[in-house]
DNA sequence: CGCTTTTGACCTGCGC
DNA sequence: GCGCAGGTCAAAAGCG
């Protein structure tokens, strides 16, 4: 039997850092950092604020559109009645598209009037002209599985089955409206038996239809109580602030959804106090060391 | 190689 | 029962 070796592994974060003139002047620097910090967190709370007004008042703003008529609309964008099943229709009223319309962004503009039914839900997209893709990103993973030409629509409706969980029984109709070819009529059946995966989905380019809001039967209003409503109100902001700056490259949506995470990560008070523990301990390991010289 | 998309065939429900 | 139209399946092709 071999002597057994008592192997020490270090655990410590090595903050203890040997003192020299380099490291004071990088607590001056680390000061420094702080309050610019700090001071950016005032700056992006006080917009973040700005946001929130904003995404307020539009709800409310929907709110009023939506109250009035949607079945008209529903004939201007050439959605036909469904005669097999019987479903709720949740489209926009044409006022309500209009004034949706002025914050189309270069990708796709997702309108979504919430539902009331656990089952089928409509969303109005809009797209660029030149996209004849039938791909709406909705912040879910979606498998195709079938597409077909209906007869009163010479646009092809898609068929797909959402693939991010294989027991999810959730499927989607994605046609083009009639009337607006640049529309794109979705509907939605069924509830997400699970979380959707908003924030990694948001980090990747737009490359495949997993970005943006989620517009779902299963998820009525904005907010999502299984992600946490800050979150998912957050990246809805980041899309609607986009808009509203026209910063439309996918670079510009990352930088926000860091500051909005850098945000939410400052005003989290036990990672501020892990933070402010963390350097405090840093500081008084500098202290010690200088009065031992 | 595994996943996704395409697409023709098949299934199902409804109206006549 | 038949025909039509929407919905689904599944093999083949495409793609990373």
């Amino acid at each position: 039997m071999e002597p057994t070796t008592c192997s020490v592994v270090d655990t410590s974060l090595n903050l203890n850092v040997a003192p020299s003139w380099d490291t004071v002047v990088d607590v001056s620097v680390l000061v420094e950092e702080l309050e610019r910090l700090n001071s950016e967190n005032k700056r992006l709370t006080e917009t973040l604020n700005h946001i929130c007004d904003n995404y307020l008042t539009m709800q409310k703003h929907l709110a009023q559109l939506n109250s009035n008529s949607p079945d008209d609309f529903e004939k201007e964008a050439g959605i036909p009645s469904r005669k097999r099943k019987a479903e709720n229709l949740f489209v926009y009223g044409s006022s309500g598209y209009t004034e949706c319309s002025t914050i189309t962004e270069e990708e796709n503009t997702i309108f979504k009037r919430p539902s009331t039914s656990p089952k089928v839900s409509k969303v109005l997209v809009r797209t660029e002209a030149s996209d004849t893709s039938l791909y709406v990103r909705d912040g879910y993973q979606w498998r195709k599985y079938g597409q077909k030409v209906t007869r009163d629509n010479p646009s092809p409706r898609a068929y797909f089955k959402c693939s991010y969980a294989p027991s999810c029984p959730v499927k989607k109709k994605v046609q083009r409206s009639v009337e607006d070819p640049t529309i794109l009529v979705t509907t939605y059946e069924g509830e997400h038996n699970h979380a959707h995966h908003q924030a990694e989905i948001s980090l990747c380019s737009s490359q495949s239809e997993t970005s943006g809001s989620v517009p779902t039967a299963s998820s009525p209003t904005l907010m999502n109580p299984r992600i946490g409503p800050t979150f998912t109100l957050d990246l809805i902001q980041s899309r609607l602030v986009d808009n509203h700056n026209a910063q439309k490259s996918p670079s510009s949506i990352q930088q926000f959804l860091v500051q909005q995470m850098a945000s939410s990560l400052t005003r989290d008070p036990n990672f501020t106090a892990a933070l402010a523990t963390a350097i405090s301990g840093r500081f008084l390991d500098h202290t010690t060391s200088m009065e031992k010289r």
